[in-house]
DNA sequence: CGTTGGATTGGCT
DNA sequence: GCCAATCCAACGC
């Protein structure tokens, strides 16, 4: 069994778990040039088919299918009418569940990241779900991409997985549903972040639970 | 068929 | 900190 295979099973297996797995793992994309844009995963949320805060809570969709399909392929969808947001869905085909990838440390082809996204702070370049899409030139074309091919244009090479030093996990960031369980996950070490600081509510949260 | 609002971001007060 | 940008699926009538 491959270490693409191993990995797709743990997708297949659990979201929670996929999300923490994906934290460190290197996402590639080879652009229309054959330049190779590359980043190492810091950030990572969960989106269940229990959950209210996922696409796929209300069953399949037009927007949400990729969810339902094979894991360890790209969910890409459109978000506020400007922005493509990243997932790599998980959970068996015909179940609905992704994760959701939302800050890269840039690795490769960091001239072109800065050209597609106008500004040269490394540290700006891929802290955030549609930030690190513009950097890789992600869109909704690449919306069922098999990740775990090693001849896709974008994918994940497993074989280079780093792991962070030190998982957080935290609330998930940007939902108006409030938030019981922390289904973020982060490299602690990483200065790549979506935010500097866990979020407000979760502090809250963890008092309430005194 | 019209309305609503979103797993965000960047620019401005 | 506030808010506009700009698309479109989901929902209500």
């Amino acid at each position: 069994m491959s270490i693409s295979d191993r990995l797709r099973t743990t997708f297949e297996t659990s979201t929670v778990l996929a999300a923490r797995q994906i934290v460190g793992q290197l996402l590639v994309r080879i652009d229309e040039d054959g330049c190779r844009r590359s980043g190492r995963i810091v950030e990572t949320e969960a989106y269940t088919q229990s959950d209210p805060s996922s696409h796929s809570y209300r069953g399949p969709g037009e927007r949400n299918a990729q969810m339902f399909g094979t894991p360890g392929t790209a969910y890409v969808y459109l978000i506020y009418g400007v922005h493509h947001c990243l997932n790599i869905t998980t959970a068996p085909a015909g179940t609905g569940e992704a994760v959701l990838i939302r800050a890269l440390e840039p690795l490769d082809g960091l001239h072109a990241m800065m050209q597609a996204r106008s500004v040269t702070d490394i540290e700006a370049l891929c802290n955030g779900p549609g930030k690190l899409c513009q950097a890789l030139g992600i869109d909704r074309t690449f919306n069922g991409t098999d990740l775990l091919d090693s001849k896709s244009p974008l994918r994940i090479e497993p074989e280079r997985y780093h792991p962070p030093q030190r998982i957080d996990s935290t609330l998930r960031i940007g939902l108006s549903i409030p938030q019981r369980e922390h289904l973020r996950f982060v490299d602690g070490k990483s200065r790549f972040l979506s935010r500097k600081r866990v979020p407000e509510s979760a502090v809250t949260q963890v008092d309430r639970r005194r």
